[in-house]
DNA sequence: TGCAGGTCGGGAAATTTGCCCGACCAAATT
DNA sequence: AATTTGGTCGGGCAAATTTCCCGACCTGCA
């Protein structure tokens, strides 16, 4: 087979760029997205780093990307790709759904999010949309901003402030009250209030809950 | 299940039941894995009881599962189908590579372990090994394992007793103090001085690394 | 028979929490 | 310019909890 494969994708099909830490499911993916003869799979990475090295690089039409990876968010490769071209087209891949993780993908500059639970067509559907420049969501992710937009619920973490993420991040991680003190300057009385305070917006009762819902909001990485 | 059935399919290639809870996750697997000529994928299933209906109905070779499923442990799966057949071979496919997981997924009757992590030669190896009766577990699992098995670490939770292991659950799973003593028909002393004896033997500093270690371990459902 | 170890709780000092308060500062309103 | 709003930062103090030690009971086992 000799076949001049790089030349004049953009007229034919939608390439892609997939960003996901564990090698097998990105392989995975890889194999679903390829069966679809418009698509190809240009480059692969396992970071944040990696996938902005490989946006570089590749130009890819649509980034498909996982942001529960480890080490930094998978938000700060979002908004490196974008800070760089303004127009890339990155396509969120999770588990969770929770509306405050929606919320900053989007912000951070994601056209679409799709969740993992979602049948292969929904992300297939989804990433022919964003390459198309167009916003998609998976329907349970619609379903959850929808609640959320009609009810004023100030789902949780949103209602907190820059700081009270910033120490529940901390004490989610398991850091101590003081350590987190010592790491943001501040008295561990203030850290204590801070926790308290955090706990009162947020309704939960227990520290182990606390726990929880940063893990489930992507605030810790488990 | 008799052995005539077992020796007609050794011949022609391996038969594998998929679990996982995520259905692009499980059609990305199923497309790697039907990638290989000798292995065909016959059925898949979402959760446990699926799984357990679907081993029941198409007898696979080996199943391929993913125990971090919503409800039931997936523990509880490999009990259920190693009780119809303790011939069966189960190899899970795990995010997770806790030692205490480890052994609990072998000691509920799985054959081998392998990671998300790994690369799919390792997933694809080990199926085989599996398929041959053997037990298998990627390089990551045997390096917890090992390391753990050198070590008299007696890895977090295996020291903890009965009793320790339910309350540390409670716990994990948000329940005050009260309320797990009440559960337990316990003073609510007993149970603060077991959260101090947990926190204590697990050498947890704070709430939280307790709470995260229950999750990693499978011990909470998140 | 006696020892090891899991279970259950009391006690007392040290620490933390729960809740309220005032102060500062920056941005938004008026 | 003046004021309201809201985030940030911490003091205070009573009440609650944690920490660590202790004794008692029961069971399996050497």
């Amino acid at each position: 087979m000799t076949t001049a494969k790089m030349t004049a994708v953009k007229t034919r099909g939608i390439s892609i760029l997939l960003v996901d830490d564990h090698p097998v499911v990105r392989q995975g993916y890889r194999r679903v997205l390829e069966h679809q003869d418009d698509f190809s799979v240009v480059a692969e990475a396992d970071n944040a780093a990696n996938a902005y090295r490989a946006f570089k690089s590749h130009g890819p039409d649509v980034v498909v990307m996982d942001i529960s990876m480890p080490g930094a968010s998978g938000l700060e490769a979002i908004r490196n790709i974008r800070a760089r071209d303004p127009d890339a087209r990155i396509l969120v891949f999770s588990m969770h759904s929770e509306a405050a993780q929606v919320k900053a993908a989007f912000g951070a500059g994601a056209s679409g999010f799709v969740t993992k639970g979602s049948e292969p067509a929904e992300l297939i559907a989804a990433i022919r949309s964003v390459a198309r420049g167009e916003h998609a969501m998976s329907d349970d992710v619609a379903r959850v901003l929808a609640l959320e937009s009609l009810v004023p619920t100030k789902s949780a973490l949103d209602q907190l402030g820059e700081r009270e993420i910033e120490i529940l991040r901390q004490f989610a991680a398991g850091s101590t009250k003081e350590q987190i003190a010592a790491n943001l300057n501040l008295s561990t009385k203030t850290v204590q209030n801070y926790h308290y305070l955090i706990k009162a917006k947020t309704g939960m009762r227990t520290d182990a809950q606390l726990v929880r819902l940063a893990v489930e909001c992507g605030l810790a990485n488990l």
